[in-house]
DNA sequence: TTACTTTTGCAACGATGTTGCATCTATGAG
DNA sequence: CTCATAGATGCAACATCGTTGCAAAAGTAA
């Protein structure tokens, strides 16, 4: 008998370990984009920063999260919806970042609108984060 | 008898300094966003790390520039059209990157489109960053 | 169980950005 | 012009973020 993270793990070609199995359970237990100092603060006496960022490397690489841009420098991730692997990236979907509770949510509904472009330029791909106030913060 | 750039500092109460003199000058040169690492290899005789910083955060604040968001971490700075100020910060235009000159530049033509909010949520501000080819290197 | 590849932990390093404090400078008042 | 003062700069130290090399440990397949 498989776990959920085991079977995401093994779909993409990645060996199960302890510290994959945590750090993916831990991704799906919070749906807001966490940053490498996140996870960390979880799970700081159970493994290495080190290894963190390379599992977090490691996930972006295989298609299991995509970066999503923080208006601070620091990198954040969040996991991919299906469609996504490692060949094909596919997150125009926009993000948010609320002002009071800091956090940063994937709007899978809304798409990042297509751009007429001047002449000579190609887009491969873009990125779009809204700051402002969530919705549970709003009320 | 002012140069531009003192002009400039002066609308904005910012003290006419060497060091911000050079370095406005130098964005207005260069049309790409620049990072702090860039300004730096050119003016490392001339001045102290710190004081770059310090000066760059400074003309945020004023309003003489605006935060251009990277995918790396690296924060980039390009300077703003007219009509930003300290109180009121017009940037809703898009910015490109180029994946071969990996320049970012403004596209002030063209703004993020409003997106049709679900329930609750408030939108403060927007950032969109493409990524592609630049109309210099597709040729 | 064994052999092999990959992952992890540790140490060290590099890049980026900040803070405190002493010194110097731009600016406005006299 | 000189002077007083608020603000800008330089230097040292520190904090955070992320990477690399290498040896030890663990996962995988036979």
């Amino acid at each position: 008998m498989n776990t959920a993270a085991e079977d995401i793990l093994k779909e993409h070609d990645l060996r199960v370990t302890k510290v994959r199995k945590m750090v993916l359970d831990y991704f799906t237990a919070h749906p807001s984009a966490l940053s490498h100092a996140d996870i960390e603060a979880e799970f700081e006496q159970e493994f290495d920063r080190v290894t963190l960022y390379r599992t977090l490397n490691t996930f972006l690489e295989k298609g299991l999260l995509h970066k999503v841009p923080d208006d601070k420098g620091v990198a954040r991730y969040a996991v991919c919806k299906t469609d996504c692997s490692e060949h094909a990236h596919l997150d125009d979907h926009v993000h948010f970042k609320c002002e009071v509770c800091d956090r940063i949510e994937c709007l899978h509904d809304l798409h990042i609108p297509a751009m007429k472009m001047p002449q000579g330029y190609v887009v491969h791909s873009s990125n779009l984060l809204l700051q402002g106030i969530c919705s549970l913060c709003s009320n």
